[in-house]
DNA sequence: TAAGCGTGGGC
DNA sequence: TGCCCAAGCTT
């Protein structure tokens, strides 16, 4: 089917389309935390947890949110640190920031009610066109599409959609099909299905069609073309940085930390101090010596050689030599402050939030004790 | 529009 | 190992 037209639409009927797609999914959908009620503030908790990330690795992380901030009113209340720990190994850390933010401004202007107009909704901080669709369909039962990566898989095999789903401009296509095929009955249970189906049996690769519900309705399944949809350009090389980080500590047994900056990778968690390298030659040692003097006015002392990791980012890879090391003189209120620096102790560690990164660093200092 | 933004799992 | 992926949004 050309992208720029819904001509497949007329070969499916919708109502049996719904019929047969909500019946599996009332039996078949899995048992999820975030399924035992219709909450607005813990539907919008999942969905903004669930972009770009696995189910199973939401469910934990949900449970533990939850326990924390029980209502909306507890998490607006919440402070930044204590946020990003919930956060924290989850990833796409501006999520958790943009959330607080907007449930802020749910309880300053909505009067603490999530809103149930896409206008509304969409203007709050986080919330995309998907997220908005699924809020609306699952909290307050609206016929909204909620087009994610299911919803295009799904369609652009039951359609033959030929359309590029990396392009952004591709989803108003899928989200005219929703508007078309969407029951009206039971809109949740209509976007939520379609998701379940692409994570349980229409999956890329290879789609499980002998056990699909809707297999009847699947232009793709019918031409053989299954595994030739959706169209997906894939995308570029990543850039490597070289890093060299220390865990430095003083006579007492503290830690020094440093808070990241409040935007772009990483923004705003905790760091053991490192400087960035693009050179191709190996970083040594002493050049960390050399910059951190040059920062803080003090000398420390790299010791021993802790570890080599190399993290991969979505759209980068950290090369980082990690040290552990010894600093002897104090250093200066102001250049901690003005540096986002601080020492801690052992215990205190654990109150703040260090990417993953980080945390491989640590657990290599602790197995060298 | 394209790039920036994390992490863990599958193959 | 290296790539692709998984319930996207912001700038």
């Amino acid at each position: 089917m050309k992208a720029d037209n819904l001509k497949a639409l007329e070969l499916i009927d919708a109502a049996t389309f719904q019929k047969d797609l909500i019946s599996w999914f009332e039996t078949e959908q899995r048992d999820l935390p975030w399924r035992k009620d219709q909450d607005p503030y813990k539907v919008w908790v999942s969905e903004i947890m669930l972009q770009q990330t696995r189910v199973e690795t939401v469910i934990p992380f949900f449970n533990r949110f939850i326990e924390w901030f029980p209502t909306l009113e507890d998490f607006a209340d919440a402070e930044e640190e204590r946020i990003l720990k919930a956060w924290e190994g989850l990833g796409y850390y501006s999520r958790v920031r943009n959330l607080h933010s907007a449930v802020q401004e749910v309880r300053s202007e909505y009067g603490g009610q999530v809103p149930d107009t896409p206008a509304e909704i969409s203007k709050l901080k986080g919330v995309g066109p998907y997220t908005a669709g699924a809020i609306l369909s699952i909290a307050y039962g609206k016929p909204e599409p909620a087009v994610d990566g299911n919803v295009m898989r799904v369609l652009s095999r039951i359609l033959t959609i030929d359309a590029d789903i990396a392009k952004p401009s591709s989803r108003k296509i899928f989200e005219a099909a929703v508007r078309e095929l969407i029951s009206h009955e039971n809109p949740s249970s209509f976007n939520q299905a379609l998701m379940e189906l692409g994570a349980l049996i229409c999956v890329p690769g290879k789609p499980a069609c002998l056990l699909c519900p809707v297999r009847r309705h699947c232009q793709a399944f019918e031409e053989g073309l299954q595994n030739e949809l959706p169209v997906k350009s894939s995308n570029k090389k990543m850039r490597n940085v070289q890093i060299v980080a220390a865990i430095l500590t003083d006579h007492s047994g503290r830690f020094l930390i440093r808070k990241r900056p409040n935007k772009g990778l990483l923004a705003n968690l905790w760091e053991f101090p490192n400087f960035e390298y693009n050179s191709q030659l190996a970083p040594k040692r002493e050049r960390f010596e050399h910059d951190f003097q040059e920062i803080t006015a003090v000398h420390c002392d790299l010791g021993i050689h802790l570890t080599k990791i190399d993290h991969v980012f979505s759209h980068l890879t950290w090369n980082v030599d990690a040290y552990a090391g010894l600093i002897q003189t104090d250093i200066e209120d102001e250049v901690l402050a003005s540096n986002r620096l601080k020492w801690v102790s052992a215990e205190e560690l654990s109150e703040y939030a260090f990417p993953v990164s980080h945390q491989k660093i640590w657990k290599a200092w602790t197995k060298q004790g």
